[in-house]
DNA sequence: TTAAGGGTTGGAGTATAGTCCAATGTCAAG
DNA sequence: CTTGACATTGGACTATACTCCAACCCTTAA
């Protein structure tokens, strides 16, 4: 498949996609071209950005998905690594929730308070 | 008080808040200045500091605050559009903090599974 | 043959939210 | 009178994540 393909299929742009080639984040490994320079892929690149859209979604950066994808490219032998690496990211997701909770609640309780100045309500939380 | 101490009290540094001022975030509207060009600010602008530092805590962009801070100057009965601003964004982080509990949940699963393709189980999320 | 519709590149521009810097002005103390 | 610690400005620069553009190449159908 070429670019506008996938571009239609996944939903992202073909801007997006050469951008996301560009940063390293989708695979250029194979450097996979036809005799006229046009960039082939396969299926998997549809379940490689469909991954992407899913972080992408919960917040990751572009650099943490990098990360993250790169985990999958790990292999058996180096499977103390990877757990490492999960933690690592595990850590951080963990955090990442209770921070997000804590902001909720605030809103929550700005919400409920909020009578008439709304934001004089923000001086408490 | 001059910007330094300013600066000091609400954590915001000197060039942020004159950025702040710039982007008509804080109030130039008295254009208070000394003889000598120097801002002058009184303890209201701390109040305001530290209702921004809560809601870009939340989440909010400058301009979303910019909006909410416009309302509450100008709307002294109801709080209905800042409850709508402020549900809008409570919408998002549910769904934000459900899809980072759902990838916590998968990479604790995985890393226990490990066996090289780890994030594959991410497709089902 | 030519026009439409794909593809390529490098580079510029956008938005957000600052941060840093140089040149310059002001002020109080030693 | 000079030094240090404040302040001012405009403009350049950073990072993230694109988005657009010009100029060009390739293929196919009328």
């Amino acid at each position: 498949m070429k670019i506008g393909e996938i571009a239609k299929l996944s939903g992202f742009s073909k801007d997006t996609l050469r951008y996301y080639e560009k940063i390293g984040l989708i695979s250029t490994n194979k450097k996979l071209r036809t005799e006229n320079n046009y960039r082939v892929y396969d299926d998997h690149i549809l379940k490689q950005l469909n991954q992407i859209k899913t972080l992408k979604a919960s917040g990751f950066t572009l650099n943490e998905i990098k990360d993250l994808m790169a985990l999958n490219e790990v292999d058996l032998v180096t499977c103390l690594h990877v757990t490492t690496l999960v933690d690592e990211k595990l850590v951080k997701l963990t955090q990442q929730i209770s921070r997000l909770t804590q902001i909720k609640e605030n809103l929550i309780k700005l919400k409920t308070t909020c009578t008439g100045k709304c934001l004089e309500t923000l001086q408490e939380i």
